[in-house]
DNA sequence: CTCCGTTGTTGAAGCGCTCCAATCATTGTG
DNA sequence: CACAATGATTGGAGCGCTTCAACAACGGAG
């Protein structure tokens, strides 16, 4: 930086003033500066200006599993925000294990983040608490009554309803549910679920599962030899759900002749022309978005109180739902 | 760090020591200093020491498009080699926008990033070679003749191979291939079919076609109208064979039945029970983990000359190849 | 009892930037 | 023509850490 001063004829102030785009400064200098600084290929250094200048203009951003294609369009749309706002990333992710997730999350304590978005993080609640206390936090895809930290999440009570009223209104009645116990909006799903169910007159019928490919498959085994009725079949995720179309598919169920499948998270999965699975939208770029929206209302518009924000999923149908044979 | 220090009763000095682990304190120092900074919260500021030591300790690593599933198994792999060496990782991806894939550069070598992998990435080869006068980079899947970055690949000619060789061992000889022009490996891909179809004798039959799932489609129905026999596709990766897929089963053809299909890359839809596509495995965590080696060799070893590293790719035979209906 | 090698500890000098108060140059006003 | 107001520029202090030469304390060898 002492050279391009130097060789711009002007003091070192006034490079970083010029750098920055300061509008106190006579586009003459301002040239001279930018000159001497490409033509040394001068590179500010973030350490040196994040230190001196006590921000760092970035937000943190912890995905907890990589590998989840749900994740991507959170990101996208958080990415697209952060742009906006003139706000720089900076990405982890975990790869589902909760030591990692604490220590990226202290990593970016460390770093001095002016704000952290954790995407479906696992970790237990106290360590984020924590954590809340030097930086401003907001969970995406993850409800927390907490009055410390911020949390975005889709109405999942309101999608597993969508789900139901659209299954119901083709003629279903046997409508079987795989739940997913573990993960992030399992019981509301499940909660909604049952009570669409109870306020057509129908009886929930419930197989416990997971969020992963394998315990659709298991449930949709249990479900198929289980005796009751299965005309349509709700999963938690569209994972699970391909787990179930599977056992379907080997059974020779024809989807949707004989049986309807629904899923949840309208992953890209669920898009191939090959699978058409009808599943909820949650509007996973708007909840990034929101996600830097609420960070923004902290860092720059001093908010201190918590802001829990839920939004509406939306139906997405595809090819994998329709009458039951019955009326067909 | 004043109040730690003053705290434990010792300078400042002291507690950078002993906050590193370093070996030169005394346990009863240690203790206290370690009392002392758990007592106030102390969180060192990473900035401050970065700059002060002049290394971060830590890899850039871009994501040239975090949608594709294709990447997550790469960071994977760079992840736990990272961790290993006692680096930190700091990701980031430009959603398939070259000027943000150099922005991001850019940004790496600003904050001093010990060194940056390049997944895939897009960008011109002039804006790798001018960043990489800054700081050591390595291109994972993405091959450049360049003698001052390393490069990691699979061997995507040997893996187009592999599949010929696998399609006519069961009989086939029209065997067609969808190649992925733009993308990454495509042309060696080609180049790999085109030359074990002469060795075999047989007649390469190339569509056009990209990296996607509807180029695959696109594909697929000129191959089929095309009046040359067909019995036998070789989509250039994954995504593209599920276009091909959905053309088959929207035709009535049969898989492997009446056509068999390979495709390219094993992410994880391939690997679904309803799809369990044949395919090719990078062995993309080793990928990821050369990268860190080929790094941590410049970083720490002082090597300056390029490493051109290309690893033989492994063939995955799942249930959509069989030997053609003639045969059969 | 002195001298020296260890081991543990410290003060002070940066690292490369930002930011503030102070300075200088210029223009407009009565 | 002096004086204030405005705009452009600068020197220097300071951000929170690391590093290094220098120093204190201490036991063992001569």
């Amino acid at each position: 930086m002492d050279d391009v001063a130097r060789r711009a004829g002007v003091s070192r102030a006034l490079v970083s003033l010029a750098l920055r785009g300061s509008d106190k400064v006579s586009p003459a200098s301002r040239a001279a500066v930018e000159r001497a600084a490409s033509e040394l290929g001068y590179r500010p250094n973030l350490n040196a200006r994040n230190l001196a200048s006590k921000r760092t203009s970035t937000f943190g951003v912890l995905i907890n599993d990589l590998h989840n294609p749900y994740f991507p369009a959170v990101v996208d749309g958080i990415k697209r925000a952060a742009d906006e706002a003139g706000y720089r990333l900076v990405i982890n992710s975990a790869f589902l294990d909760e030591d990692a997730e604490v220590a990226a999350i202290d990593a970016f304590v460390e770093f001095r983040v002016d704000g952290v978005i954790l995407v479906g993080a696992r970790c237990g609640a106290a360590a984020i608490e924590r954590a809340a206390q030097a930086v401003p936090i907001v969970l995406v895809s993850r409800p927390l009554a907490s009055d410390v930290v911020d949390t975005i999440n889709n109405d999942d009570h309101l999608g597993a309803q969508l789900v139901v009223e659209h299954l119901v209104s083709l003629g279903h009645e046997h409508v079987c549910h795989v739940e997913g116990v573990t993960g992030a909006g399992g019981p509301e799903r499940r909660a909604g679920y049952v009570e669409t169910m109870e306020r057509h007159g129908l009886e929930p019928h419930i197989q416990p599962g997971a969020f992963t490919e394998a315990s659709g498959v298991d449930a949709a085994e249990r479900a198929l030899d289980d005796g009751r009725p299965v005309t349509a079949v709700f999963a938690g995720n569209d994972l699970s759900a391909l787990g179930v179309l599977d056992v379907l598919d080997g059974r020779g169920l024809a989807v949707p002749g004989d049986v309807s499948l629904v899923g949840y998270d309208n992953t890209f999965v669920a898009a191939l022309r090959h699978i058409a699975l009808t599943t909820v939208d949650q509007n996973r770029q708007r909840l990034g978005a929101l996600a830097v929206e609420a960070l923004l209302e902290r860092v720059e518009g001093g908010r201190t109180t918590a802001r829990h924000e839920v939004i509406p999923p939306e139906l997405v149908v595809r090819e994998t739902t329709g009458p039951p044979r019955s009326l067909g």
